[in-house]
DNA sequence: ATTGGCAGTCGTACCCATTGAGTGCTAACG
DNA sequence: CGTTAGCACTCAATGGGTACGACTGCCAAT
């Protein structure tokens, strides 16, 4: 077991550190804390904790760096959380009020979370997996073009132009569009599949063409929802923290441009307690990010979480407060949501 | 008059430079070029080329750099448009091949000009501007929820919904919509406005507030799409030529994200003889782009311009190989929406 | 007009000594 | 036994000094 006190050193190195940018070495430390002790003895503590893990001098001759595992305990049991100041409060308020659309309240959201942290900020969209089938619509639009309406009931609407090539009758469309809603109003979207299994045998032999047109369509847009999306803001707080990495920036970039990567990242990551999921430097598999953190949270509707926002930035971090701003912002997505 | 042969010394110039990245001197450029003549003599043509402004020394003892002036006499009279490779070409024929939704088309448009060119790629969306009206929807999905639908000729289809306080009756929306479609269809999306002016008065009192609330999300909608939206892929190229830049690619990240910003600098540039519109170095006025230079070209739809494309990248840019790329990419666009 | 030659400039690389921050260890202290 | 003062040691960073090499500009000869 780890005495308090030799805790109560990382603690301090972990935050002159973030704050300095600088290895810290056993005087300034004493310097800057009021621990009642030695430079000396602060030296025995420090050598205990490197024996640890914990910290590591990047060269013989200077201060000490905490870890990823000095990071992990500090976020773990000594990271207090610290509560927003009230401009940080003011400007989530402001920042979301006055917004109807989905797409304009995830984009506010997105913004805000980069701005408040001065980090990589991504929320992810609602994911239609666990949503259901509110209405779907045809609309025709010309002889021989129909917008395809598929409502759910996570306020996301998408819609698709399918072309034909031949012309329609309204009479079959309104039939078809009939039958689809009986076939699928209120179930669930992983169901949609299964439901439309013999959908197709229900229509004359001449129009097989068309409604299959139409099914593959449904089910495409079905499965587009399932590989969800993510939306980024901030990118240029990598490029200023760009010494904080380790090599080229660019990589970085590529991943995050591939949202597939990052969706899959945010995805497996496990919360604790709190309410939060982190990843601390080598923690991520993904070597593009080992000399990053990232902060997730997930966002609920109804109850149920929904899909998940979060921040990326360098395992130097200020983890208390950008933890602090993930959980705010999430909870205040899934109170603006509520009221949808 | 710029003698003959200060052009051909000058052509070489920015060619050695792209390819090197390191300031070429009059010994190593005769050894490079078949240049019938002693290094002496070249170095008396660059003297006078430095005299125009368009070559310069970044110090005393070194070899010349092409002037953002040098690069644009280099694109406006020297740059042979060399036609893209067989490989080129085949990787935009299969990269554009079978796609059909807007979306899906302008994401790879952009991702493929990226990866042709190295630099960052944007794709302006069609501006909704100099679209008419196709069609209006309205579509009842709860008691108190429409969605409206807006189609346009140029393939884009909007939606959005509306929350009601109070309850709908179907006929109420069956007379709204017939009443719409009557009044916009087929009219430019510029008169949408105009058209709806007194069309409240046309409803009982009781109904103003419902009628206006859809017409206030029509004409916004409309309205949104008037400031139109861009997408943007390897973002991560301007880190891997960071050096290229003169300062932090911070700001230019941050001006990237802004899309404002953007949008206003590639809708300014006048395309030239060739159909594509540069701007190199400081003729770019935003100071963040002072070192990065811009190559967009219009793109059409059913003969007119409909929105552009472009890249941006350093000034030290192989123009060439990027003009003729942006041509390429912007011909098959408007290919593949003719057929839409 | 072109060229060879040469002096002069300046950035780069390298070596070397100095400095200073920080450590680990040991011996003394309460 | 924990704590402390003191000391020798290490090593990154800094700055001066020098040699090198890539250029240029100029001049006189062709």
């Amino acid at each position: 077991m780890i005495p308090e006190r030799s805790l109560e050193v990382l603690r301090a190195i972990v935050h002159d550190y973030i704050e300095t940018n600088q290895p810290v070495g056993s005087k300034t430390l004493v310097e800057r804390h009021a621990f009642g002790v030695s430079s000396a003895t602060i030296r025995n503590e420090m050598a205990l904790l490197e024996d640890e893990q914990l910290i590591v001098a990047p060269h013989t001759s200077s201060g000490r760096v905490p870890t990823d595992k000095g990071y992990r305990l500090f976020v773990d049991r000594l990271g207090e959380v610290k509560p927003l100041t009230i401009a940080e409060r003011t400007a989530i308020e402001t920042f979301m009020h006055g917004s109807a659309d989905l797409d304009e309240i995830l984009g506010r959201t997105v913004r805000l979370l980069a701005q408040l942290t001065n980090q990589v900020a991504m929320v992810q969209y609602p994911s239609l997996d666990k949503g259901h089938v509110k209405s779907v619509e045809l609309i025709k639009v010309a002889d021989n073009q129909l917008i395809l309406l598929l409502v759910t009931d996570i306020s996301r609407v998408q819609q698709h132009l399918i072309q034909f090539t031949s012309n329609l009758d309204d009479e079959f469309v309104a039939t078809l569009r009939a039958k689809l809603i009986g076939a699928l109003s209120g179930s669930s979207l992983s169901q949609v599949s299964a439901k439309l299994h013999d959908f197709t045998s229900q229509f004359a032999p001449n129009r097989e063409t068309h409604v299959q047109l139409v099914l593959d369509t449904l089910l495409e847009q079905v499965d587009a929802n399932r590989q969800d999306k993510i939306i980024l803001a901030g990118t240029a707080n990598l490029a200023k923290n760009e010494d904080d990495f380790k090599g080229s920036i660019s990589p970085m970039l590529e991943a995050i441009e591939e949202q597939v990567v990052l969706l899959r990242l945010i995805q497996e990551m496990q919360a604790e307690e709190n309410g939060v999921a982190l990843r601390i430097g080598s923690e991520n598999l993904l070597s593009e990010f080992s000399s990053s953190s990232v902060v997730v949270s997930g966002y609920e509707k109804e109850g149920a979480e929904v899909a998940r926002l979060g921040v990326l930035g360098p395992t130097r971090m200020n983890y208390s407060a950008n933890i602090s701003a993930v959980r705010a912002v999430a909870r205040y997505l899934t109170q603006t949501l509520g009221g949808l």
